[in-house]
DNA sequence: CGATCGCGGAGTGGATTGCTCCGCTCGTGC
DNA sequence: GCACGAGCGGAGCAATCCACTCCGCGATCG
């Protein structure tokens, strides 16, 4: 800031230290929630709480940037997913690429940080690209007709919360990770499966309405409309 | 205990604020994680803090308790399941029961209370009744074939584990609860049918060892072997 | 109508948290 | 080769939160 002219090998130390804190930060938040601490943040990015400070002047900030990097990566998979000609295995690789983020490690944040303008406007172009994707799946005949585009949200968000991996990571078992991961993988694959057209089983209940999940990001309880809000997506 | 003749209207209410605090435990605790507070569980089930301890000792006494009945609830399902005359609709049976009665809201437990022995009997026992459900519905060639009993107890996990349903709990909008257990519901029954045995596409990576989830429940990461320990199931 | 029991919740000491501040290290310019 | 200062890690602080204890009160039973 002060001296113009300095680009050197301390920025770019910077950016691998920021990166890192925002990994650390997505997988501390999943493992422990909201409350996660932010000492506890800094201790597994490896930098000290200093250094996370500099750059995020409050918790929130950081919770703030990090939502908005997620829904950036899922209109990233999703403009992706659009790109490839065939729309059945666009819509699986946005699933896939979702999951494996970590999509939906946020959840905990969400209805506790405030909703910036970018967030908002982020989550309604997600929530276009999606619908596009189902559509475009639907009309192909290759996705199972009553499957909406919430089906697809929630879908994502409740394999890329991962207990198991959360845990192992909590405990340290680094080692074990890559192993859990699979495994999931197997799941997402299974799942994925399950929303072909070819199945006749009809769905129980009817169609969840897209407004169950809208306010999620509203602060409190009371207010109904808090003007800006996400939509249904996970983090 | 002084008096012991005394079994009249007093101890139904007792039982009725037993149940009352377990379920509470139970949703407080897949909403805030291990660091839920024992304040917030006795405000949830509508008791005072003082009825919560005199029952339950201290706070991991009441984790125990609520681990054990789960654990019990899992093994009623794996047997009701196996009482089912159609391999298919046991398997599906036993997955719905668990996803639905809450099963996975205790992984956050896993690893931070002691595991009584009753508690590693019965998760042993659970884990021989899902092997027996698989080999089951395998010999009836109604599950595709590359699917392992730690892919039904990972999906279990997964899918009783659900971020949307723990944050409208926590805001309490309980108005929207009934929908989004609706909305989950959806997602079993697509993710079971990708369990059937109709489908061509393998499972990506080998079939998950069962001993990489044995040792969740062991508390510190360092030693190996703790002694008794659960299953790699959750809750 | 008195004795008794279970209930709710204020109170408490200790642990934890978000955040600030400062001494130190090390890359940088001369 | 040297002085400078930017960026680092983490000790420290006030505020908060936590598990657990203790006690007054109202309902129930004999």
């Amino acid at each position: 800031m002060s001296a113009p002219g300095n680009r050197g090998r301390r920025q770019a130390e910077a950016e691998r230290n920021d990166r890192a804190l925002l990994q650390a930060a997505r997988e501390v938040l999943a493992a422990d929630g909201a409350h996660a601490s932010v000492a506890s943040i800094a201790a597994r990015a490896g930098v000290g709480i200093g250094s996370l400070y500099r750059r995020y002047r409050t918790k929130e900030e950081l919770f703030q940037r990090l939502s908005a990097l997620s829904l950036e990566h899922w209109n990233e998979a999703a403009e992706r997913g659009l790109a490839d000609d065939d729309p059945w295995r666009g819509l699986k690789g946005f699933i896939t690429a979702c999951v494996e983020f970590g999509q939906g490690s946020l959840s905990p944040v969400a209805g506790t940080i405030e909703v910036t303008e970018q967030m908002a406007a982020s989550s309604a172009r997600g929530d276009e690209l999606l619908a596009a994707l189902v559509a475009r799946a639907h009309e192909a005949g290759v996705l199972r007709a009553d499957v909406t585009a919430v089906d697809i949200s929630l879908l994502i968000e409740q394999l890329g919360t991962s207990p198991l991996l959360d845990q192992l990571r909590k405990q340290g078992r680094d080692d074990l990770v890559g192993a859990a991961m699979e495994a999931r993988a197997r799941l997402v694959t299974i799942a994925v499966d399950g929303l072909r057209a070819v199945h006749t089983e009809p769905l129980p209940g009817g169609a969840p309405s897209g407004g169950l999940f809208t306010e999620r990001w509203a602060r409190a309880p009371e207010p109904p409309a808090t003007g800006a809000r996400g939509s249904g997506r996970a983090g």
